[in-house]
DNA sequence: CGTCTATCCTGTGGGC
DNA sequence: TGCCCACAGGATAGAC
C-alpha cells in the first residue's frame, strides 16, 4: 500500500543512488509489469539512458531520463524496490542494473519485487505527454500551493459520495490511500461516511490541515510497512506503529478512549472513533451503519460483522 | 456525469 | 490436518 509517504520515502532514498548514472540493463521477468508493451520494447527504450532526476507525483515514481523520456512507475499494492539484495528475493519481477557513472561508483542492481503483481511501468515521451498523463489522472499535490481549503470545498460541492471515497479519488487530490484517509479523517474529527457535499467550509480547512499532518507524520516515520513494503535496504517503515485509528479496531481511541470501530466505506475497510467522529444526520449511531448496502447481497455474512482484530 | 461494482493478483488466516 | 474462501487494496473499465 505505498501511498504518498511511502513513495516519497523510496524516492528520497533512491534518488542519490541513481541520479546522474546510467541504466545499463533492464531484465523484466514479469511481462505484466510493462503491458501492453513487450518486455523487449520497454527494456530497449530504457537501456543506455542516464537518470536525470527521480521525482514523485501522487503515488507515482517518475524516472526522468535523458532524451526527454520518462518512466512512469507505480508500485500499486505490494511492490518494493531493493538495492543489491542477497540472496535473490522472492517475487522478483524486474532487475535494473545501474552503471558506475562518472565518479566510477560501483555498479548496483535494483530489484523490483511485487507479491501481488499489480505494479506497472510505462514510458512517456516528452514533457507535454507527461503533463497530460498526470492531468487526466491526478488532482493537486497535497503539499503544493493549489491544494487549499477552497479547492477541497469546491470539489466536494454537490457530491453525495462519502468523504472518504472522495479522498481516495486521485483526481480530487493526489497521493492519499486507505491508511492516510482514515488517519486524516480522524485528525479532522470527520466521520468517514459523511457525504462530501455536506462538509462545512470550516471543515474543509480542518481536513486540509489534517491531511497534511497525517502525510507528514507518515513521511517522518519513513512510511508504513504493513506487508511487504520495504526500504531499499529491506528495512521497514515505522508509521504502522503510530496509526491513530487505522487497523486498530477494538483498541481505545487515543483521544477519548472509546473503542475504535471498523466498517466498510467506499468498498474499503475503514477505521474511526464513533465518539470523536460523530455520524452525519440520517446515519444511525452504530458505526456499522456506515457499511455499504451492497453487503446485503450476502445476508449471512453481513450480519456477522467483521471480527475485531485482536492485536497480538 | 456521479456512483457503485468487478477485476487484476497472491499469501494469509479463519472456519469447518 | 487440510480444504475453502474471504480478505487486503490502487486504479480503472463498465454498468446503471
Amino acid at each position: 500500500m505505498p501511498e504518498l509517504p511511502e513513495v516519497e520515502t523510496i524516492r528520497s532514498q533512491l534518488a542519490p543512488l541513481v541520479c546522474g548514472r546510467t541504466i545499463e540493463r533492464v531484465e523484466i521477468l514479469d511481462p505484466r509489469w510493462c503491458m501492453p508493451l513487450s518486455r523487449d520494447e520497454l527494456a530497449d527504450a530504457l537501456t543506455g539512458r542516464r537518470v536525470e532526476a527521480l521525482q514523485r507525483r501522487g503515488k507515482y515514481l517518475v524516472w526522468r531520463l535523458d532524451g526527454d523520456l520518462s518512466l512512469v512507475h507505480h508500485l500499486r499494492m505490494s511492490a518494493a524496490i531493493l538495492c543489491d539484495p542477497r540472496p535473490e528475493p522472492q517475487h522478483l519481477r524486474v532487475r535494473i542494473v545501474i552503471g558506475g557513472g562518472r565518479g566510477r561508483r560501483r555498479r548496483l542492481t535494483l530489484a523490483i519485487v511485487d507479491q501481488r503483481r499489480f505494479g506497472t511501468a510505462q514510458p512517456v515521451f516528452g514533457e507535454a505527454a507527461l503533463e497530460s498523463f498526470f492531468e487526466r489522472r491526478l488532482g493537486p499535490e497535497p503539499f503544493g500551493t493549489d491544494f487549499t481549503a477552497e479547492h477541497l470545498w469546491r470539489v466536494t460541492r454537490g457530491r453525495k459520495a462519502p468523504i472518504k471515497a472522495l479522498l481516495l479519488d486521485q483526481r480530487l487530490v493526489a497521493g492519499i490511500g486507505n491508511i492516510y484517509a482514515d488517519e486524516a479523517l480522524f485528525r479532522a474529527r470527520i466521520h468517514p461516511a459523511r457525504p462530501g457535499g455536506r462538509l462545512r467550509r470550516a471543515q474543509c480547512g480542518t481536513l486540509r490541515e489534517a491531511i497534511l499532518d497525517a502525510l507528514q507524520a507518515g513521511i517522518d516515520a519513513k512510511g508504513a510497512t504493513i506487508d511487504d513494503l520495504r526500504h531499499l535496504d529491506g528495512a521497514r517503515g515505522s508509521f504502522q506503529d503510530r496509526f491513530l485509528v487505522h487497523r486498530r479496531a477494538g483498541e481505545p481511541c487515543p483521544t477519548c478512549g472509546e473503542e475504535i470501530v471498523r466498517t466498510v466505506v467506499g468498498g474499503r475497510a475503514t477505521y474511526f472513533c464513533g465518539q470523536c467522529q460523530p455520524p452525519p444526520r440520517g446515519v444511525p449511531v452504530s458505526g456499522a451503519a456506515a457499511v455499504s448496502l451492497r453487503r446485503l447481497r450476502a445476508p449471512d455474512r453481513a450480519r456477522r460483522s467483521p471480527p475485531p482484530r485482536a492485536s497480538p
